[in-house]
DNA sequence: TTGTCTACCTAACGTTCGTTAGGTAGACTG
DNA sequence: CAGTCTACCTAACGAACGTTAGGTAGACAA
């Protein structure tokens, strides 16, 4: 049961304000008299551009899967004939774009499918699948291409990177820190570690 | 408003059955009354226990943080006399195992903490903030004894790490997954990265 | 045996919730 | 210029919410 919907301007400002406010408080404690307060319109209005606070929350995510997903693709050509760092460092760069530009969609993923209503959850669960899929293969060529180690668990090492990204929203705020450095200190970070150079 | 009450069996029922609810589905979206149902008591009785709902979501945070800091205080007498890669190793295993084992609580603080209503949170923050440094102190001893590298930038280094340690909870299942190998990968991927090793 | 305390109970309170029914003002359409 | 459509509105519904008042059955103490 999901909006195909043309946009509006008063259905994308709801999207807006609503997709902010369960990023700060959470789905559940987000009424829609508040998103509709927020929008300046009445509580009931909400129910001509959604079929229900559920499906509302269910575009929004979905928006935010989308902004990921594009921020991927435009890496991947942008980066064709690159090496393996700088590809890496595209996609990392992609995806905390995503966390932090065209809106809080994608934040407000991250931080609300886990306790999603299942309804929610199990629609939106295929189009998430494919894109962690798109990390798992970017990882799996980064090995094939010997930029990661060889052997290296490509399962667990996509979930440590997304989660952290992902993690970095309970933290950054980039009106004070520079996305560009983020995306510069996770690569490294993923790619050669904290430790000290070895002296052998 | 915080209990400092002795234990009884009923109460600590109510604060494993909550804390594992607010885990699943979230604070907001767990009711008094299904606490109760969980326990096998009406929703009323909750309150010969607790204050308020509030309340209670603060004793499980707080305990969430007492395990967590019990475990890193443990971790720090046991690895006293240890090389810097095993202390290291000590305390990531000792967070992991707080999240892991004794109850949901450790989990719970860090999945609702975020989101959790701004009077309870504040009451938390110092408490947090003393893990935290906890976790400071050790990184920067490790960078004094040359086991990270010299001008490694603890505070987004601590705040990684950590970051990376909970987000496990997104998709770790301790049921089926070992924490000792959890905790040896995310040691390791912390210090040494996941690069193939150079050829120079 | 009377009194107190603990750990619950039933019943109900006022409030807020998501949602629906039905109306209206203004913009386009023929 | 009548008709339709869009984007809202007011008013209200039943259900669920957190919470409180007041009672009770059993344990333990004097």
């Amino acid at each position: 049961m999901v909006e195909t919907a043309a946009e509006t301007p008063g259905r994308d400002r709801i999207l807006d304000e609503a997709a902010a406010l369960f990023l700060e408080h959470g789905y559940e404690a987000t009424s829609v008299r508040r998103i509709a307060e927020a929008v300046g319109m009445q509580a009931a209005s909400i129910y001509h551009h959604f079929h229900s606070k559920d499906d509302l929350l269910e575009v929004i995510l979905r928006r935010g899967l989308d902004v990921m997903t594009a921020a991927f693709s435009d890496a991947s050509t942008a980066t064709l004939a690159a090496n393996g760092e700088t590809r890496l460092a595209a996609h990392v760069r992609a995806h905390l774009a995503a966390l932090y530009e065209n809106g809080p969609y994608t934040a407000t993923h991250v931080t609300t499918f886990r306790t999603a209503p299942a309804t929610v959850r199990t629609t939106i669960v295929p189009q998430r699948d494919a894109y962690e899929a798109l990390w798992t293969s970017l990882l799996e060529d980064l090995v094939t291409s010997g930029v990661l180690a060889p052997g290296t668990a490509v399962g667990p090492a996509r979930l440590m990177l997304l989660g952290g990204m992902n993690a970095s929203v309970e933290w950054f705020d980039p009106r004070r820190g520079s996305l560009d450095d983020l995306a510069h200190l996770i690569t490294r970070q993923t790619l050669y570690g904290l430790s000290a150079p070895t002296k052998d």
